[in-house]
DNA sequence: CATTTCACCTGGTGGC
DNA sequence: TGCCACCAGGTGAAAT
């Protein structure tokens, strides 16, 4: 489900709700999948810190934990600087999973995988139903600060961007794909950038012109940005920390549009697959 | 090494 | 109503 605009739209709504706020009890499932350090660890390490901030780096949801001491005895005043980060919670929402703040008495929902109590009276929950999400603690202490492989795609530049691409031969849909290239862009703003750049998917990267390059790139800040300010895309089911649903698929131009005519030319919308991955674009726009 | 394919899961949809 | 095939926002291991 989630990319870089919906990763993005769920952790500012998560920071804004649980900064500040203290993690009392945690409650993990019996499935093992989402669980890259053993549920047993995590679920201790995690109770009693202090939640210091929720941000996005790649498609990760990255929470800054501190001493359980730090916010609570000591409020923040202005002067202050933020108290160092002892551990994190690393959260991947693989294709349908849901970060989300509750009220402790909402109704758990099904494939709800670990329950965070916080102090403040709510509840942080991770559902996920394919369970191809991931979960992961860290101790800074011992392992060092999460940090995506590839590029952040709304902070490179054209220099960097062309550099990331040259003497590649794979088709540029999945160059586009590959999290060590450039780490948060997933199938629907692959296809929608690409469109908005006038490049087929198929076309060789490492064969793209500067130019063509340079369009890409900057189609793709375009497209995430503007997904971003509209909360993502909910094709089926995502839903922001809130449970609110995003409105960026009302300003899709070809992902799953199949068959209906380009808002630009009216040719009807092709379906190929790339890189095993279903693939949308405008034979008349795009080339 | 770079690239491609497939398995990992559940659930929704549409055809028969 | 049931059964089946196919599809889905991601990724990482295995094969080529």
């Amino acid at each position: 489900m989630p990319e870089l605009p919906e990763v993005e739209t769920v952790a500012r709504g998560v920071h804004q709700r649980v900064h500040g706020d203290r993690i009392v009890e945690v409650w993990v499932g019996r499935h093992p999948e989402p669980f890259k350090t053993p549920p047993a660890s995590m679920a201790k390490g995690l109770e009693g810190r202090a939640i210091l901030s929720v941000r996005r780096l790649g498609k990760h949801i990255v929470c800054e934990l501190g001493t359980a001491a730090s916010n609570r005895t000591a409020p923040r005043r202005a002067r202050t600087p933020s108290p160092q980060p002892e551990a994190q919670w690393i959260v991947h929402l693989g294709m349908t999973g849901r970060l989300l703040v509750t009220t402790p008495d909402a109704p758990v929902a099904a494939h709800t995988h670990a329950r965070l109590t916080l102090a403040g009276g709510r509840e942080l929950r991770f559902v996920d139903p394919r369970r191809f999400g991931r979960l992961e603690w860290r101790d800074l202490r011992r392992s060092k600060p999460f940090t995506p492989p590839g590029a952040e795609p709304l902070e490179i530049d054209s220099e960097e961007f062309a550099a990331l691409f040259r003497k590649r031969k794979l088709p540029v849909k999945a160059a586009l794909l590959n999290q060590a290239l450039l780490s948060g862009v997933g199938n629907i703003y692959a296809d929608e950038s690409l469109f908005r750049a006038g490049i087929r998917p198929r076309r060789s990267v490492g064969r793209l012109s500067r130019a063509e390059l340079e369009r890409l790139r900057r189609a793709l800040g375009e497209v995430l940005r503007q997904a971003i300010s509209l909360g993502g895309s909910s094709v089926s089911d995502y839903v922001d920390a809130n449970g609110v649903r995003g409105f960026f698929q009302l300003e899709h131009r070809v992902y799953q549009r199949t068959g209906e005519p380009c808002r630009v030319c009216g040719a009807p919308i092709q379906r190929i697959v790339v890189g095993g991955r279903s693939t949308h674009y405008c034979p008349a726009c795009q080339r």
